[in-house]
DNA sequence: ATAGGGTTAG
């Protein structure tokens, strides 16, 4: 019974090729209790789930959750570092980290670099959080690697090298660089890239002249460096000259031109790769339909979606996230809310993403709702998410829940309002009637406030009819800058219905000695290369 | 095993 149940676990194992085989496998260790025997074959399983293209992490987490065996493995934590420090959670991998040092699981020399690579990511991925806290956090690691005799490691010195370029740290990362007996060509590479990104081009040269041997993934920072500087045509030229071209080369070439805008370009070039046989890696996929909904590309899009279908690749993470915002982008809130309905993983981005669609598409209770499943789901909102029901409030009036998620934002998730914020709460209390609540938060806030929010109180007075609150405001907008022929008419009219004709006709004398020309307004298309 | 590719949402 037993030697069955294994022979079946490792036949199944070894043609998986979809989630579908592993949770069959899954399904046999547990009803014969092989997990208990059989530690190696879990892990396999495990790894599979967070690594392969068609895995899950979302999958691999309710896996390595589930059994007490794999939670002493450092094997299996390994994994789990590795597959988180390149998810869009790079901090689990930090969390885990902690963890493992907290139950005493062994650290080896493969967790060092997974935990160093998920600090450097993070700096970029967190984004809002300051780069000197995860440096921080680095030498901390940094320290326990040398504690533990880890840092002579090769991976580890070049992880320790990533971590500190990444977290602004680019003289402990050359320290680390000129301290190494031994370098090889990924520790040229992260340095060279590390003083490119910095636009240090004398130290990059000085790398580049110096270093031994030049492989693919040099030849791939150079096309980034090229893109970097703004020259496309010679990052092609690049790319196709270079001897090999691997996924990272067409990824960076695609990436480029999405840098310059030159969409539909990416777009051919993508086609070129599937044509080529080069396997599109996740983050092909994420750029691809980047592309899509930058120039509202719904078919391909759709190609995309059907793509992933076909090749079992799990919708989750970064994937999901790029799905759900070209499905939006291309006006189609169905589809986007389904995938953001079954998708794994979903980041705050994801939501945000789902709740400014609804709100643009004047879906304001659909928004609402959304968020509050959100604080169900115990998923910290940011500031683009209230942005987002703010806006949702705006429009539709919705005064008393604008004002309440205006408090929440500030009393309970201690964010602070941006001039966007206040601009909604402006919309929100001028469309009421609100004049002098509006005006007092203006007066109250602790953001300079700009133009476009006493623009808003200017078009608000000429509504409701106050023309004390106006000239408050043309004088604001007039000490902002230079009010425009906008402004001007706006408040002529305001005193015109006032029938203060002697003051209009100050304002007409002033539009006159500004020789009043309204430029007409043109729209610009842009020709798709 | 580590680099190189993306950094979202308004």
């Amino acid at each position: 019974m037993f030697t069955s149940a294994e022979e079946c676990v490792v036949s199944l194992l070894q043609r998986a090729f979809s989630l579908r085989d592993l949770g069959q496998a899954h399904a046999i260790f547990t009803k014969s209790n092989v997990e208990a025997c059989l530690p190696s074959l879990f892990s396999k399983l495990l790894s599979l789930s967070a690594l392969s293209l068609w895995g899950s992490l979302a999958y691999a987490r309710s896996l390595f959750e589930s059994s007490s065996r794999l939670l002493e493995s450092t094997a299996a934590h390994n994994v789990m570092l590795r597959a988180y420090s390149a998810s869009i959670f790079p901090t689990e991998t930090v969390l885990l980290y902690n963890s493992m040092c907290r139950r005493c699981v062994g650290l080896d020399n493969l967790s060092f670099p997974f935990v160093l690579k998920a600090l450097g990511r993070a700096v970029a991925v967190v984004g809002d959080g300051p780069a000197i806290t995860f440096a921080v956090k680095g030498a901390e690691v940094h320290c326990r690697a040398f504690l533990l005799g880890f840092d002579c490691d090769v991976f580890v010195q070049n992880a320790l090298i990533y971590m500190y370029s990444r977290c602004g740290r680019v003289d402990y990362a050359r320290s680390v660089f000129d301290g190494m007996p031994v370098k090889d060509a990924v520790s040229w590479n992260t340095m060279f890239v590390a003083y490119d990104r910095l636009g240090e081009s004398v130290s990059a040269n000085q790398l580049l002249n110096k270093m031994p041997e030049k492989n693919v993934s040099l030849w791939n920072s150079v096309i980034t460096r090229h893109v970097r500087l703004g020259d496309v045509s010679a990052a092609r030229r690049v790319f196709e000259e270079m001897p090999v071209r691997d996924a990272v080369s067409w990824n960076s070439m695609i990436a480029g031109y999405i840098r310059v805008k030159k969409y539909s370009t990416a777009l051919r070039l993508f086609k070129k790769m599937v044509a080529a046989k080069i396997d599109p890696t996740r983050l092909t996929i994420v750029s691809v339909l980047g592309a899509c909904s930058e120039i509202g590309a719904f078919n391909m899009g759709l190609k995309i979606h059907e793509f992933l279908k076909k090749n079992m690749i799990e919708i989750e993470g970064f994937v999901g996230n790029a799905l759900i915002d070209m499905y939006a982008k291309c006006g189609n809130l169905k589809l986007a809310r389904q995938v953001f309905d079954t998708m794994g993983l979903r980041h705050v981005t994801c939501w945000n993403s789902m709740i400014v669609a609804l709100a643009v598409h004047g879906h304001s209770e659909e928004a609402l709702e959304l968020f509050s499943y959100l604080e169900r789901c115990n998923v910290q909102p940011n500031r683009i998410t209230f942005l987002g029901v703010l806006l949702a409030c705006s429009h539709k009036g919705l005064l008393e829940e604008g004002k309440a998620l205006f408090h929440r934002m500030v009393h309970v998730y201690s964010i602070k309002p941006d001039i966007k914020h206040y601009g909604c709460m402006m919309d929100i209390l001028t469309r009421r009637g609100l004049l002098d609540e509006a005006h007092q938060m203006i007066l109250d806030m602790p953001v300079m406030p700009n133009s476009v929010l006493w623009k808003t109180l200017l078009g608000a007075c000429k509504v409701h009819e106050n023309v004390e609150l106006a000239e408050t405001a043309f004088r604001e907008i007039s000490k902002l800058e230079t009010p425009d022929d906008g402004d001007l008419v706006l408040m002529s009219n305001i005193y015109a219905e006032a029938g203060r004709w002697e003051d209009v006709e100050h304002l007409r004398n002033g539009m006159i000695g500004r020789s009043l020309s309204k430029q007409p307004g043109y729209a610009q298309i842009e020709l798709l290369s």
